[in-house]
DNA sequence: GTCTATAGAGTGATAGAC
DNA sequence: GTCTATCACTCTATAGAC
C-alpha cells in the first residue's frame, strides 16, 4: 500500500488512483471524500485487529499465546502501517476516527491487563506492588504501538524480533521462577538470540 | 508557537507570518524556503537540548539529578513540541535534519547509558544481567520521547508527573535497597502521588 | 461504473514597488 | 527590510460525456 510507504498525507487521491490502476474520478466515485476512504480502511483495520487481540474480558493467554499475539499484532501492524506511523495526523484530520480510536486503545490496554492478571493466577507473573500490572500493560502497549515509528525516527529497520525482545524484557523483572523458565523456553524455541535471564 | 498547537504541516508560511504579525513576503525574505526555517529551529532546539542532556561521556547524575534532567527535558520538549509530535513527517520532508537527528538520538541513548552505569557504580542500580542497561536506556528514551504523542493519540492530557512516574517505574526493578530508598525520597519530596516500592 | 476535464482552495516561493 | 501582488503547483472534490 502506498500509504504505508510514503505516509498518509504524502499520497493524494490522484496518486493512489494511479497506483491502483484507476482514474481519479473512479476512485472518488467509490469514496466521495478522502475521509470516507480513511474510515473504510479504519473499519477494516479494526475488524482484523479484533481477531488478533481478543476483547478485554476474554484475553487469557499463556506465555506461548502471548508471544503468538505479539507476532500476529506485528504482522497486522505492518499491513496497516500508516495507521501506526501517521496516527496523530489522521486523528487530527478526522475526529470521527479519533473518538473511536480512544476507546479502542483503552480496550487494548485493558485486554493486556487481563492477560497479565491471568498469568499472575497461573503463577507466572509476580504482582510485586499495586499498580504493577497497569504500568506493565501501558508500557507494553507503548512499545508495541510506537515500535515502527521509533525505528524510522532513528533511521533503523523495524524488526519483529527486536520488538519481541523489548517487550519480554519489560515483563522479565516480574516473572516468577516458574515464569522465567516458561518464557525462556518460548524465546529459545524460535529466536536465534537468547535472552539471558 | 503555532507549530506546537496545530502540527507542523498544518501551519503554512502565510499563517505563520500572520500570527507573527509579519507579511508573508517578509517571512520568506528571512527564510527563503520553509526548509531554512525548519533547520534554523532545529539548530536552536539542539543547542538548548545540549544544555539539558550532557554529552555521553559527561553524564554522571545521581538520582536527584536524573529526576531534574527528566523535568528539564520535559520543559524543553513542551517548548519544541512539534519536533516530538511530528518528527517523522519532518524527517521525511527534510533529510538533512533526519541525518543529523539519527546521530543525536544515538547520543541521547548513550548519555542515558552512561548515567545508569554511573548509578551502578554508586550502588543504586543493580546490573542483573548483560544488556540490562542498554535495554533500560532505550526504554527510557522511548517513554520520554513519545510521551506527548501517546497522550494525544489516546485523547489524554500529557503530564510531566505521569511521565516521571512511568520512567521511574521502569528503573524500579533494577534498584538496589539503597537505591530504592534514595529514589523514594526524591519522588516523595515533590510529588503528591507516592510510588509504592 | 468509468472516464476526462476542471473548478476552487490552499501551498511554497518569487517579483518588484517603496 | 518590509510590503503587496502574483506565479506555478498540488490538493480535494465535482461535472458531465460515454
Amino acid at each position: 500500500m502506498a500509504f504505508n510507504q510514503h505516509g498518509y498525507s504524502n499520497v493524494s487521491m490522484q496518486k493512489l488512483a494511479e497506483t491502483m490502476g484507476l482514474s481519479p474520478g473512479n476512485l472518488t466515485y467509490h469514496f466521495r471524500k478522502k475521509e470516507d476512504l480513511m474510515i473504510a480502511l479504519y473499519d477494516l483495520f479494526r475488524e482484523e485487529m479484533s481477531l488478533v487481540i481478543p476483547p478485554p474480558d476474554q484475553n487469557t493467554p499463556d506465555s506461548f499465546k502471548l508471544d503468538y499475539q505479539i507476532k500476529s499484532f506485528y504482522k497486522l501492524q505492518q499491513r496497516f502501517l500508516f495507521f501506526y506511523l501517521d496516527l496523530l495526523e489522521i486523528e487530527r484530520a478526522y475526529p470521527v476516527i479519533a473518538e473511536q480510536h480512544y476507546v479502542h486503545i483503552q480496550n487494548q490496554i485493558k485486554s493486556l491487563e487481563t492477560g497479565l492478571n491471568y498469568n499472575i493466577s497461573r503463577g507466572i507473573i509476580e504482582d510485586k506492588d499495586s499498580g504493577t500490572i497497569q504500568h506493565l500493560a501501558q508500557q507494553i502497549w507503548i512499545t508495541a504501538v510506537f515500535w515502527p515509528r521509533q525505528a524510522r525516527v532513528r533511521g533503523l529497520e523495524d524488526s519483529l524480533d527486536d520488538m519481541r525482545q523489548t517487550i519480554w524484557r519489560q515483563i522479565l523483572p516480574y516473572l516468577t521462577v516458574k515464569g522465567a523458565k516458561e518464557v525462556n523456553e518460548i524465546l529459545n524455541l524460535e529466536s536465534t538470540q537468547q535472552l539471558t535471564l
